[in-house]
DNA sequence: GACAGTCAGGCTGCATGCAGCTTATCGAGA
DNA sequence: TCTCGATAAGCTGCATGCAGCCTGACTGTC
């Protein structure tokens, strides 16, 4: 790991980097399964990394502690959680229940770059689809949840919607060894349908179809965890 | 822990103050309308009533920055931030659906400690009736809720209820002007009604009787905020 | 060989100083 | 008098050093 000055000075990857970014880095990093329960989150260690001091980490850190996903033990570390068998049931059976309340709460009707950005999604999972790779999957995910994200009216929702897919995204490291193609087949189904929903203005659709999902994916994560 | 007495007469009355402490004060205070939107939380003032150094506090304030209530502005300050009409709005219409699923998902059957924490509470308004007060009021309030959270059984649920009922409480500096002993005699009812449920052992009822007080509030709130 | 005690290494929590940004105030010029 | 620019004060963001706490390894003893 150690590198000379001189090719610091060449590779600076990072511009600009400051504790708002190394949060969203970090919460991605969870997300893509970059970080896995048990890994440690060493401050020192980010800070060399993005090139900056402890300080901007900790913030970073502190911000995301809230999710329950990383605990910082004084004098042990900070280690990212797995959460309990029982824990990750509630989250999926409150996600199933809020995405029933996307179509209810102030729902919005998707516009043309919704509808540009399913389409985009749709044409990666149908290359991905020749050749699964589930980091892949895992990236068009993370971007779709994003897309629904901002196709929630209500702002209480959207927020609780975001909290809840972190904490169920985090939990699907045991699941992402055991997923081939069909997960792929279903992702392509689910991007087909919400274009679909989109296309006729049926916001209220949309809910329903993540309910779906919801419910496949809670029920992969049953098998592997024998909830 | 024994305190020479002359460094309890010159010491505040905080001792063993740490980002944790720090956080749950700055939170209740926020509901407790201490802070109101507006008010400045400098950290460097912050830190000389905790007797602390920034980091903490600094710590505390980041932790509690994804609830949407504080903002920080490099070179500006950290400000309490009122939450627009629509917000406001989607708060409470969320909190009307996470009432709802209290009953719903995992319910937990109160035990004896629930009852007597219901009564203490009910001895306390009854108390407050006879010359009303709004601090009162709100602390009441305050308790019953995290006494309600103590009750719901899904812990993402719970998590979530908290988070929108802070962001509530946040609201009703507006409204607490115009509160009187009509409010006082609403949670005296609420408060039989929880008692009665939690007697007959009855979980499902007592996020329908919360739903009802909410949407009670509700109606406070829309009036001060022409919703 | 087993076990308990000790010590060193490493990590987070906290204190403190500096830099950068923003804003308000004051003064000079038109 | 009004306007605009400079300046100073104050706040947050960041860097850095120290203290306290855990843990794992090593050693001396039984």
């Amino acid at each position: 790991m150690d590198v000379t000055p001189e090719a610091e000075l060449i590779d600076p990857p990072e511009p600009k980097v400051d504790a708002t970014a190394i949060q969203r880095l970090l919460l991605e990093r969870i997300c893509l399964l970059k970080y896995q329960p048990g890994d440690q989150l060493k401050e020192a260690e980010l800070a060399r990394e993005f090139g900056v001091s402890r300080t901007p980490v900790r913030d970073a850190l502190n911000r995301i502690s809230h999710l329950g996903l990383i605990v910082s033990r004084n004098g042990v570390g900070t280690v990212v959680v797995s959460l309990t068998a029982e824990q990750i049931r509630h989250v999926y059976e409150m996600r199933l229940e809020l995405a029933c309340l996307i179509g209810r709460l102030s729902p919005i009707t998707p516009g043309p770059a919704h509808l540009a950005a399913l389409q985009r999604l749709l044409d990666r999972a149908l290359t991905m689809h020749s050749r699964f790779s589930a980091d892949d999957y895992l990236a068009i995910n993370h971007e779709l949840n994003e897309l629904i994200a901002s196709m929630i009216g209500n702002t209480s929702l959207r927020s609780m919607w975001l909290q809840a897919y972190v904490q169920a995204a985090s939990t699907w490291h045991r699941v992402a060894d055991t997923m081939g193609p069909e997960v792929s087949e279903a992702l392509v189904k689910e991007l087909t349908d919400l274009i679909i929903a989109v296309e006729r203005g049926d916001a209220e659709a949309i809910g329903y179809i993540q309910r779906v999902h919801i419910g496949y994916g809670f029920g992969k994560v049953k098998e592997v965890y024998s909830l």
